[in-house]
DNA sequence: CGTGGGAACTAGAGCGCTCTAGTATCGGCA
DNA sequence: TGCCGATACTAGAGCGCTCTAGTTCCCACG
């Protein structure tokens, strides 16, 4: 109550009056700044408080802009659960860090492009793009004018940062954990061209190599959802000689599809057929699911983004990095022992 | 190229400067206002390309504050897929109403209300809240400020615009497909205090009712997730008496789960158990899945969201509406004839 | 007693736009 | 010829903050 004036926004104007101080003093205390005395901080806290003051991160960004504004734009696929995780990771790492988060976010009618030209507009300090589709040539020249880190998608780009999953250590990890179950006989649902692909295949190449002479690795196409899972699954059922016990999914996602689809033609899982994943979604850990997977470690790598970006903007670093961030194998019921004979 | 000055962004003093016009020539020809000469306008716009100008949104917002900052606050759940075909189709609206949009995230570790206060921080004259959680009165709190729609979440909250899909209209959709189909037990999952379940809930009932004397009706605790559908699959499997016939999930998560479950107890889908979903989201139209479902009109919806929004905030419209989007019914290959008798 | 220095606070010039109130120019018409 | 009104353009005052360069005050210290 008390408006100050009829139906005009509360300003630092009005609580810097209220309080009987300078609006700089006001300022000071919003921003956390040191240069207020304790005393006045509470008042003007509380001035604040009675006239229901909201500041405005606009102007306040747009005041910043002669310094630092502090903020970071995260580009995001909307409705991938997965990235939602890692920007809850984000949010928790550029808090402390006194980083503003901008969201943009993709969807089929809004491309990455406009995404990205938003935030440019929004004259954000950092650019954090989550499994981006740009072409690296793309990213090169965004990466001249502000700090650009691909998370989740490893690409070499001149002054492109890097934070990703150890993708082939993942899958190196997978293969192991089937290897010392008895299997032999492995397939690999590939991802294509999508981000960690690559890696994700050259883990399993490894890996199985490592298995031994007798060890053989089937390579299928595979993808990044359900259905992708499904094809696949039924093109490893039409396999001529004898069917690989074991399958690594390209993620959880085209897991689920392989699981489905297995099933409805009379194949166990795990007892035919040992399954894992890639990332541990929620869904995952469901417990009529329960998929053996490899889970990407989220919290790491959100704040590892963080710390690219700190140390290019606020330490100077000019050098390009690309941060592995370790997964981890998180064995459920989706994969068992090979039973020797019937 | 021609940098104007070392290391500072261009802004529109450079472009105006180069096109040989005042700041507030290109403003106007920036924001496509009428006092423009066709020749001017295209100096200018030639004049911004070659100096690669990127406007300010946050200057330009501020700028206009004086007068309307046309900026719409959206909050949704991150890693919602459901909410991602929502946001899609608003920002298919927002734009040609000349409306800006701005994002707010809920994740785990950022509740509504942070991203609430986040939108108002960034003066959005209107906030648009996707599925929210928020109390009725926290809502006609925030209504009070600034016009609020809420969007898939019917509430009863003074000066709060509803915009949602009729949910009970959808399941006598799904019901209606089912009887025509020959079956008359019929279980329904329920979504429990979910948006959007209460309504369902009665849509259910009243078309069992309306199915006829020997129809029946069995209600089931669902939820959103596929978790909760197999959860319910199992209390299904065990339910005394004769079996129902087919299931109506709460949505097609729910459904996913049940369908994953009762087969993997022997139970085929659609030959022994019809089920039919809710939203048809992407999964529902894969095709090892093929979910009947009902469609939710994202486009509607969208469009329906924006509309309120301009009506109170263009038209002046006072009253608070409660907009119903009808949804349809997409038969696929989870809802079958019932056989009558083996 | 003077003085140096730090803590607490303020004045005021930006930040990059928007937009109102104006000026200049010109064609058309009585 | 003079005047009107439309069109094209500009000056300059905001918008609500931030932040530098002060000013004031007080206390410790020589």
């Amino acid at each position: 109550m008390l408006a100050p004036m009829a139906n005009r926004a509360v300003t630092m104007e009005d609580v810097a009056a209220r309080a009987g101080v300078s609006r700089a003093l006001v300022s000071i205390v919003f921003r956390g700044a040191p240069g207020a005395a304790e005393s006045t901080r509470q008042r003007v806290l509380a001035a604040a408080r009675e006239l229901d003051y909201q500041p405005d991160t606009r102007a306040s960004r747009l005041g910043r802009s002669r310094t630092r504004t502090r903020t970071l734009g995260v580009v995001f696929g909307v409705g991938h659960d997965f990235h939602g995780d890692v920007i809850d990771a984000i949010y928790a790492s550029a808090g402390p860090a006194d980083y503003e988060v901008v969201l943009s976010g993709v969807t089929r009618h809004r491309s990455e492009d406009v995404a990205v030209r938003t935030l440019l507009a929004e004259k954000c300090e950092a650019l954090l793009l989550l499994g981006s589709g740009l072409p690296a040539k793309e990213m090169v020249r965004l990466a001249v004018t502000v700090p650009v880190v691909s998370l989740l998608r490893p690409v070499r780009a001149a002054g492109v940062d890097v934070v990703r999953t150890d993708d082939a250590g993942g899958l190196a990890q997978a293969v192991a954990h089937l290897g010392e179950l008895g299997h032999r006989r492995i397939a690999h649902l590939d991802g294509g061209r999508n981000a960690g692909a690559a890696e994700r295949r050259r883990g399993f190449r490894t890996a199985v190599r490592r298995l031994g002479v007798e060890a053989e690795g089937v390579e299928l196409a595979g993808g990044l959802t359900e259905e992708d899972g499904a094809a696949a699954a039924l093109e490893l059922l039409a396999l001529p000689g004898p069917r690989p016990t074991a399958v690594t999914a390209f993620n959880d996602r085209c897991a689920l599809g392989v699981m489905d689809v297995v099933r409805r033609h009379g194949v166990r899982v795990p007892e035919d057929l040992s399954v894992v994943g890639f990332d541990d979604i929620e869904q995952a850990a469901y417990r009529h699911v329960s998929l053996t997977t490899i889970r990407q470690d989220v919290e790491a790598l959100g704040a590892a983004a963080i710390e690219r970006v700190r140390a290019r903007l606020d330490a100077g670093d000019e050098s390009t990095r690309d941060v592995v961030v370790p997964p981890t194998l998180v064995a459920r019921e989706s994969t068992a022992r090979l039973d020797i004979g019937p």
